[in-house]
DNA sequence: ACCAGCGTCCTATCGAGCTAGGACGGTGGG
DNA sequence: CCCACCGTCCTAGCTCGATAGGACGCTGGT
Protein backbone atom coordinates (compact mmCIF):
# COMPACT_ATOMS: atom_id res chain seq x y z
CA UNK A 1 0.00 0.00 0.00
CA UNK A 2 1.35 3.23 -0.98
CA UNK A 3 0.07 6.44 0.15
CA UNK A 4 0.28 10.08 -1.31
CA UNK A 5 -0.11 13.38 0.29
CA UNK A 6 -1.29 16.31 -1.56
CA UNK A 7 -0.52 19.30 0.33
CA UNK A 8 -2.30 21.68 -2.19
CA UNK A 9 -5.56 19.97 -1.59
CA UNK A 10 -8.00 21.49 0.91
CA UNK A 11 -8.79 18.49 2.77
CA UNK A 12 -6.35 17.40 5.68
CA UNK A 13 -3.78 15.05 5.36
CA UNK A 14 -4.96 12.79 7.81
CA UNK A 15 -8.35 12.57 6.10
CA UNK A 16 -6.15 11.53 2.82
CA UNK A 17 -5.00 9.16 4.47
CA UNK A 18 -8.17 7.76 5.35
CA UNK A 19 -9.64 7.75 2.48
CA UNK A 20 -6.71 6.21 0.42
CA UNK A 21 -7.58 3.21 3.15
CA UNK A 22 -11.32 3.19 2.60
CA UNK A 23 -11.17 3.13 -0.83
CA UNK A 24 -8.21 0.32 -1.25
CA UNK A 25 -10.72 -1.57 1.14
CA UNK A 26 -13.67 -0.81 -1.26
CA UNK A 27 -11.82 -1.49 -4.21
CA UNK A 28 -10.29 -4.51 -2.75
CA UNK A 29 -6.72 -3.31 -2.79
CA UNK A 30 -6.67 -3.99 0.72
CA UNK A 31 -7.82 -7.29 2.47
CA UNK A 32 -9.83 -8.61 5.06
CA UNK A 33 -7.26 -9.15 7.85
CA UNK A 34 -4.34 -7.42 6.29
CA UNK A 35 -1.82 -5.46 8.05
CA UNK A 36 -2.00 -1.75 7.30
CA UNK A 37 1.65 -0.07 7.04
CA UNK A 38 3.07 1.34 10.65
CA UNK A 39 2.23 4.79 12.12
CA UNK A 40 5.91 5.33 11.93
CA UNK A 41 6.14 3.98 7.68
CA UNK A 42 3.40 6.18 6.59
CA UNK A 43 4.49 8.85 8.82
CA UNK A 44 8.09 8.91 7.12
CA UNK A 45 7.11 7.58 3.40
CA UNK A 46 4.43 10.82 3.16
CA UNK A 47 6.66 13.24 5.16
CA UNK A 48 4.32 14.11 8.15
CA UNK A 49 3.78 13.48 11.78
CA UNK A 50 3.25 10.31 13.51
CA UNK A 51 0.72 11.46 15.16
CA UNK A 52 -1.29 12.85 11.91
CA UNK A 53 -0.92 9.05 10.98
CA UNK A 54 -2.23 7.85 13.76
CA UNK A 55 -5.15 10.12 14.13
CA UNK A 56 -6.25 8.72 10.81
CA UNK A 57 -6.06 5.35 11.47
CA UNK A 58 -8.01 6.01 15.20
CA UNK A 59 -10.63 7.42 12.92
CA UNK A 60 -10.73 4.38 10.68
CA UNK A 61 -11.09 2.19 13.74
CA UNK A 62 -13.92 4.48 14.92
CA UNK A 63 -15.70 3.53 12.01
CA UNK A 64 -15.48 -0.07 11.63
CA UNK A 65 -13.07 0.10 8.83
CA UNK A 66 -10.36 -1.23 10.91
CA UNK A 67 -9.00 -2.70 14.35
CA UNK A 68 -5.49 -1.81 16.55
CA UNK A 69 -4.17 -4.48 18.37
CA UNK A 70 -1.48 -2.75 20.69
CA UNK A 71 2.32 -3.95 19.77
CA UNK A 72 0.70 -5.56 16.77
CA UNK A 73 -0.27 -3.27 14.37
CA UNK A 74 -3.76 -2.13 12.61
CA UNK A 75 -5.69 -5.09 10.84
CA UNK A 76 -8.47 -4.36 8.45
CA UNK A 77 -11.57 -5.68 9.90
CA UNK A 78 -14.55 -7.50 8.53
CA UNK A 79 -16.76 -5.24 8.29
CA UNK A 80 -14.59 -3.56 6.33
CA UNK A 81 -15.54 -4.17 3.33
CA UNK A 82 -19.43 -3.34 3.50
CA UNK A 83 -18.52 -0.15 5.76
CA UNK A 84 -15.96 1.41 3.16
CA UNK A 85 -17.95 0.38 -0.16
CA UNK A 86 -20.80 2.65 1.97
CA UNK A 87 -18.62 5.56 2.34
CA UNK A 88 -17.33 5.55 -0.65
CA UNK A 89 -20.41 6.16 -2.46
CA UNK A 90 -21.52 8.93 -0.23
CA UNK A 91 -18.24 10.50 -0.10
CA UNK A 92 -17.62 10.51 -3.99
CA UNK A 93 -21.17 11.48 -4.46
CA UNK A 94 -20.96 14.37 -2.35
CA UNK A 95 -17.81 15.70 -3.61
CA UNK A 96 -19.02 14.98 -7.69
CA UNK A 97 -21.93 17.33 -6.66
CA UNK A 98 -20.17 19.62 -4.98
CA UNK A 99 -17.77 20.37 -8.13
CA UNK A 100 -20.42 19.93 -10.24
CA UNK A 101 -22.93 22.63 -9.23
CA UNK A 102 -19.93 24.98 -8.60
CA UNK A 103 -19.02 24.32 -12.53
CA UNK A 104 -22.82 24.75 -13.87
CA UNK A 105 -23.06 28.03 -11.29
CA UNK A 106 -20.08 28.98 -13.22
CA UNK A 107 -22.07 28.80 -16.59
CA UNK A 108 -20.40 25.74 -17.65
CA UNK A 109 -22.74 23.07 -19.86
CA UNK A 110 -22.91 19.25 -18.72
CA UNK A 111 -21.43 18.03 -21.67
CA UNK A 112 -18.54 20.56 -21.29
CA UNK A 113 -17.76 19.21 -17.54
CA UNK A 114 -18.72 15.48 -18.77
CA UNK A 115 -15.91 16.38 -20.96
CA UNK A 116 -13.75 17.63 -18.45
CA UNK A 117 -14.59 14.34 -16.52
CA UNK A 118 -13.24 11.72 -19.21
CA UNK A 119 -10.54 13.86 -20.09
CA UNK A 120 -9.01 13.57 -16.63
CA UNK A 121 -9.93 10.02 -16.51
CA UNK A 122 -8.21 9.38 -19.43
CA UNK A 123 -5.28 11.50 -17.94
CA UNK A 124 -5.44 9.02 -15.38
CA UNK A 125 -5.93 5.91 -17.31
CA UNK A 126 -2.32 7.32 -18.76
CA UNK A 127 -0.58 7.76 -15.42
CA UNK A 128 -1.15 4.76 -14.31
CA UNK A 129 0.16 2.79 -17.59
CA UNK A 130 3.55 5.11 -16.67
CA UNK A 131 3.40 4.12 -13.04
CA UNK A 132 3.34 0.91 -13.91
CA UNK A 133 6.33 0.91 -16.79
CA UNK A 134 8.40 2.30 -14.07
CA UNK A 135 8.00 -0.59 -11.50
CA UNK A 136 8.39 -2.96 -14.25
CA UNK B 1 -25.91 38.71 -6.28
CA UNK B 2 -26.81 36.18 -3.73
CA UNK B 3 -24.33 34.62 -1.84
CA UNK B 4 -23.90 31.70 0.48
CA UNK B 5 -21.80 29.97 2.29
CA UNK B 6 -21.27 26.40 2.85
CA UNK B 7 -19.80 25.73 6.35
CA UNK B 8 -19.04 22.02 5.90
CA UNK B 9 -16.90 22.62 2.62
CA UNK B 10 -13.27 22.26 3.07
CA UNK B 11 -12.16 25.72 1.51
CA UNK B 12 -12.50 28.32 3.55
CA UNK B 13 -15.32 30.89 3.67
CA UNK B 14 -13.30 33.92 1.87
CA UNK B 15 -12.07 31.01 -0.92
CA UNK B 16 -15.99 30.49 -1.34
CA UNK B 17 -17.02 34.41 -2.06
CA UNK B 18 -13.93 35.32 -3.87
CA UNK B 19 -14.97 32.35 -6.44
CA UNK B 20 -18.72 32.92 -6.74
CA UNK B 21 -17.77 36.50 -7.48
CA UNK B 22 -15.21 35.24 -10.24
CA UNK B 23 -17.93 32.86 -11.65
CA UNK B 24 -20.53 35.25 -11.89
CA UNK B 25 -18.16 37.34 -14.00
CA UNK B 26 -17.22 34.46 -16.18
CA UNK B 27 -21.20 33.74 -16.68
CA UNK B 28 -21.79 37.19 -17.43
CA UNK B 29 -24.02 37.91 -13.77
CA UNK B 30 -21.78 40.41 -13.18
CA UNK B 31 -20.87 42.79 -15.61
CA UNK B 32 -17.70 45.16 -16.07
CA UNK B 33 -18.42 48.31 -13.63
CA UNK B 34 -20.85 47.06 -11.69
CA UNK B 35 -20.68 47.14 -8.57
CA UNK B 36 -19.91 44.23 -5.87
CA UNK B 37 -22.63 44.73 -2.65
CA UNK B 38 -20.63 46.49 0.21
CA UNK B 39 -18.42 44.53 2.84
CA UNK B 40 -20.78 45.15 5.72
CA UNK B 41 -23.75 43.77 3.67
CA UNK B 42 -22.37 40.51 2.42
CA UNK B 43 -21.07 39.71 5.74
CA UNK B 44 -24.41 40.13 7.26
CA UNK B 45 -26.13 38.12 4.79
CA UNK B 46 -24.08 35.35 4.88
CA UNK B 47 -23.42 35.93 8.41
CA UNK B 48 -19.59 36.15 8.49
CA UNK B 49 -17.20 38.77 9.34
CA UNK B 50 -17.03 41.76 7.29
CA UNK B 51 -12.88 41.05 7.58
CA UNK B 52 -13.54 37.65 6.17
CA UNK B 53 -15.84 39.29 2.85
CA UNK B 54 -13.11 42.23 2.72
CA UNK B 55 -10.05 39.28 2.53
CA UNK B 56 -12.19 37.66 -0.30
CA UNK B 57 -12.73 41.27 -2.18
CA UNK B 58 -8.51 42.44 -1.44
CA UNK B 59 -7.89 38.94 -3.51
CA UNK B 60 -9.69 39.60 -6.32
CA UNK B 61 -8.65 43.40 -6.56
CA UNK B 62 -5.08 41.45 -6.24
CA UNK B 63 -5.74 39.48 -9.32
CA UNK B 64 -7.09 42.06 -11.64
CA UNK B 65 -11.07 41.21 -11.02
CA UNK B 66 -11.94 44.31 -9.29
CA UNK B 67 -11.39 47.94 -8.49
CA UNK B 68 -11.88 49.38 -4.94
CA UNK B 69 -12.26 52.69 -4.60
CA UNK B 70 -12.34 53.91 -0.99
CA UNK B 71 -15.47 55.52 0.30
CA UNK B 72 -17.69 54.58 -2.94
CA UNK B 73 -17.49 50.76 -3.50
CA UNK B 74 -16.22 47.65 -5.21
CA UNK B 75 -16.33 47.84 -8.94
CA UNK B 76 -15.80 44.53 -11.53
CA UNK B 77 -12.72 45.89 -13.26
CA UNK B 78 -12.36 45.96 -17.30
CA UNK B 79 -10.02 42.94 -17.50
CA UNK B 80 -12.23 41.05 -15.32
CA UNK B 81 -14.15 38.83 -17.85
CA UNK B 82 -10.94 38.20 -19.59
CA UNK B 83 -9.19 37.18 -16.19
CA UNK B 84 -12.20 35.72 -14.63
CA UNK B 85 -13.14 32.83 -17.66
CA UNK B 86 -9.01 32.01 -17.19
CA UNK B 87 -9.32 31.24 -13.83
CA UNK B 88 -13.02 29.28 -14.32
CA UNK B 89 -11.40 27.15 -16.65
CA UNK B 90 -8.22 26.62 -14.50
CA UNK B 91 -10.05 26.31 -11.08
CA UNK B 92 -13.22 23.71 -12.45
CA UNK B 93 -10.77 21.79 -14.37
CA UNK B 94 -8.50 21.28 -11.38
CA UNK B 95 -11.15 20.41 -9.11
CA UNK B 96 -12.62 18.02 -11.77
CA UNK B 97 -9.48 15.78 -11.81
CA UNK B 98 -9.19 15.81 -8.06
CA UNK B 99 -12.24 14.31 -7.61
CA UNK B 100 -11.78 12.12 -10.63
CA UNK B 101 -8.85 11.01 -9.90
CA UNK B 102 -10.27 9.90 -6.01
CA UNK B 103 -13.42 8.32 -7.86
CA UNK B 104 -11.51 6.17 -10.27
CA UNK B 105 -8.54 5.01 -7.27
CA UNK B 106 -11.95 4.24 -5.11
CA UNK B 107 -12.89 1.66 -8.07
CA UNK B 108 -15.03 3.52 -9.72
CA UNK B 109 -15.98 3.09 -13.37
CA UNK B 110 -15.54 6.12 -15.43
CA UNK B 111 -19.20 5.70 -16.39
CA UNK B 112 -20.32 5.18 -13.17
CA UNK B 113 -18.39 8.70 -12.81
CA UNK B 114 -20.06 10.49 -15.84
CA UNK B 115 -23.72 9.00 -14.29
CA UNK B 116 -23.10 10.75 -11.12
CA UNK B 117 -22.12 13.95 -12.77
CA UNK B 118 -25.53 13.91 -14.85
CA UNK B 119 -27.28 12.81 -11.69
CA UNK B 120 -26.10 16.03 -9.90
CA UNK B 121 -26.79 18.07 -12.71
CA UNK B 122 -30.27 17.21 -12.80
CA UNK B 123 -30.95 17.30 -8.74
CA UNK B 124 -29.10 21.68 -9.41
CA UNK B 125 -31.50 22.35 -12.60
CA UNK B 126 -34.55 21.19 -10.49
CA UNK B 127 -33.15 23.33 -7.49
CA UNK B 128 -32.83 26.26 -10.06
CA UNK B 129 -36.26 25.84 -10.94
CA UNK B 130 -37.36 25.79 -7.78
CA UNK B 131 -35.57 28.72 -6.61
CA UNK B 132 -37.15 30.68 -9.75
CA UNK B 133 -40.81 29.31 -8.73
CA UNK B 134 -39.95 30.60 -5.00
CA UNK B 135 -38.76 34.01 -6.38
CA UNK B 136 -41.76 34.67 -8.54
C1' DA C 1 -21.02 71.51 3.83
C1' DC C 2 -22.85 67.51 6.04
C1' DC C 3 -22.81 62.89 7.10
C1' DA C 4 -24.15 58.17 6.15
C1' DG C 5 -21.96 54.68 4.03
C1' DC C 6 -17.86 52.95 2.10
C1' DG C 7 -13.09 50.38 2.08
C1' DT C 8 -9.35 49.78 5.06
C1' DC C 9 -6.59 48.82 9.03
C1' DC C 10 -5.49 47.46 13.77
C1' DT C 11 -5.07 44.49 17.92
C1' DA C 12 -6.55 40.60 20.25
C1' DT C 13 -8.55 36.07 20.65
C1' DC C 14 -10.11 31.56 19.29
C1' DG C 15 -10.19 26.99 17.12
C1' DA C 16 -8.58 23.39 13.96
C1' DG C 17 -4.95 20.84 12.47
C1' DC C 18 -0.03 19.80 11.95
C1' DT C 19 4.53 19.48 14.11
C1' DA C 20 7.99 18.21 17.66
C1' DG C 21 9.90 15.23 20.94
C1' DG C 22 9.47 12.23 24.35
C1' DA C 23 7.42 8.40 27.18
C1' DC C 24 4.60 4.29 28.14
C1' DG C 25 3.37 -0.56 27.92
C1' DG C 26 1.94 -4.45 24.80
C1' DT C 27 3.55 -7.94 21.16
C1' DG C 28 6.01 -11.39 18.92
C1' DG C 29 10.11 -13.26 16.35
C1' DG C 30 14.77 -14.93 17.27
C1' DC D 1 13.83 -14.28 27.75
C1' DC D 2 15.03 -10.10 24.86
C1' DC D 3 14.38 -6.40 22.42
C1' DA D 4 12.99 -4.24 18.30
C1' DC D 5 8.79 -2.70 16.74
C1' DC D 6 4.12 -1.55 17.52
C1' DG D 7 0.00 1.64 18.92
C1' DT D 8 -0.89 5.16 22.13
C1' DC D 9 -0.55 9.21 24.85
C1' DC D 10 1.18 13.68 26.48
C1' DT D 11 2.78 18.47 26.53
C1' DA D 12 4.08 22.26 23.92
C1' DG D 13 4.21 25.34 20.07
C1' DC D 14 3.11 26.82 15.42
C1' DT D 15 0.27 28.42 11.30
C1' DC D 16 -3.87 29.67 9.14
C1' DG D 17 -8.21 31.45 8.93
C1' DA D 18 -12.25 33.32 11.28
C1' DT D 19 -14.03 36.31 14.82
C1' DA D 20 -14.68 40.57 17.63
C1' DG D 21 -14.69 45.37 18.14
C1' DG D 22 -13.07 49.56 17.20
C1' DA D 23 -10.95 53.48 14.52
C1' DC D 24 -9.49 55.94 10.38
C1' DG D 25 -10.12 58.70 6.19
C1' DC D 26 -12.47 59.01 1.62
C1' DT D 27 -16.85 59.62 -1.35
C1' DG D 28 -21.07 61.09 -2.91
C1' DG D 29 -25.92 62.20 -2.46
C1' DT D 30 -28.73 65.69 -0.25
Amino acid sequence: MRFEIDPAAPTPPSEQLADQVRFAVAAGRLEVGERLPSVRDVAASVRVNPNTVSRAWRELEREGTVRARRGAGVFVADEAPLVCRALRAQLVSERIARVVREALGAGLEPTAIVDLVLEAAERWRAERAADEEEAA
